[in-house]
DNA sequence: GTGACCACCTGGCCGC
DNA sequence: TGCGGCCAGGTGGTCA
């Protein structure tokens, strides 16, 4: 599933392909990947329109248009195409973006996750859903201290919290599973117990992650390439996500798989403990 | 404010 | 071989 180095990698390989074309027009096949506004307001709206910038906000991938900008999500499994306008359609490209040129941008989605928005530059970012988010994992606001914070009334697993996009936008499952794993962190651990200095290892490790990821072009699992087929290099970096039953490479540990709030997670036992006392206070 | 649960979806996998 | 059931999972909505 796209993590923000994937979004990155796809957003990047937009920007080459589509940056300063013209919209000619575009059809929808599936109704609801359009979120807002409505199926004709977006089509009447969005054509003529010319892609001026493109960028990212957590998962989300920014385009900036002469008059709008049009957020896309590609939730689990959403990917782009380009092809020509006499290429036939296959059977999961729910959106056919036609440029002026006859380029056609396409978007796949097997499972149909996706979404697309299309927001006016007055609000675009200070409505829903990109207003929600919370600092990007490299934003120097990202402190130790404002995550401390934000964990401290939380009693949920770690694991869990991590992935909530309002406090640091763009982790997902498998890079969430990373990050625990470089901070000796068990992902059971209640987010209210992690510890200032703890707080301080997981922004730490969330930059080596997510830059290593960025790097390689994102990780290709079984549900997830970027545009063109192109695999990203990441997934033989992972130390323990879909390593179930595997060694650690650390301790030679069994890796084990676990649900924690209802999301595969891999973890080593040994290596990933609560870092608290018997009191339940937090250890520096 | 927080947490639990569910819906959205389809392909792949497994057991029968 | 075919069928049914389960799993994968990011996000938003609802409810307690």
């Amino acid at each position: 599933m796209p993590e923000k180095p994937e979004v990155i990698t796809v957003a990047k390989t937009l920007e080459r392909h589509i940056l300063g074309k013209t919209i000619e027009k575009v059809d929808i096949y599936w109704d609801n990947i359009i979120e807002y506004p409505s199926l004709s307001e977006f089509k009447k709206r969005i054509s003529r329109q010319i892609i001026k910038k493109i960028s990212t906000r957590g998962k989300w991938i920014v385009m900036e248009l002469s008059n709008d900008y049009l957020l896309v999500h590609l939730r689990m499994e959403g990917k782009f195409f380009y092809r020509g306008i006499n290429d036939s359609r296959g059977k999961h490209e729910h959106v056919v973006i036609t440029f002026t040129d006859g380029l056609q941008l396409r978007f796949h989605d097997t499972r149909k996750f996706g979404k697309f928005r299309l927001m006016n530059k007055e609000e675009w970012n200070k409505v829903p859903p990109l207003s929600l988010l919370g600092y990007e994992y490299n934003d120097k606001n990202l402190t130790k201290e404002y995550l401390y914070q934000a964990l401290k009334s939380r009693k949920l697993p770690i694991k869990t919290v991590l992935l909530d996009q309002s406090i640091i936008a763009g982790i997902g499952n498998i890079y969430d599973d990373e990050i625990l794993f470089l901070s000796h962190l068990s992902p059971l651990m209640s987010a209210n117990k992690v510890s200032l200095d703890s707080c301080q290892e997981i922004i730490d490790n969330t930059k080596k992650v997510l830059d290593s990821a960025i790097a390689l072009g994102g990780t290709t699992i079984r549900s997830y390439t970027s545009d063109e087929g192109v695999h990203g290099k990441f997934q033989q970096m992972l130390l323990v996500h879909g390593k179930e039953n595997e060694l650690c490479p650390v301790c030679g540990n069994t890796i084990i798989k676990i649900k924690v709030g209802g999301r595969g997670t891999y973890y080593c036992k040994k290596c990933q403990k609560d870092k608290i006392n018997s009191k339940g206070e937090r250890l520096k």
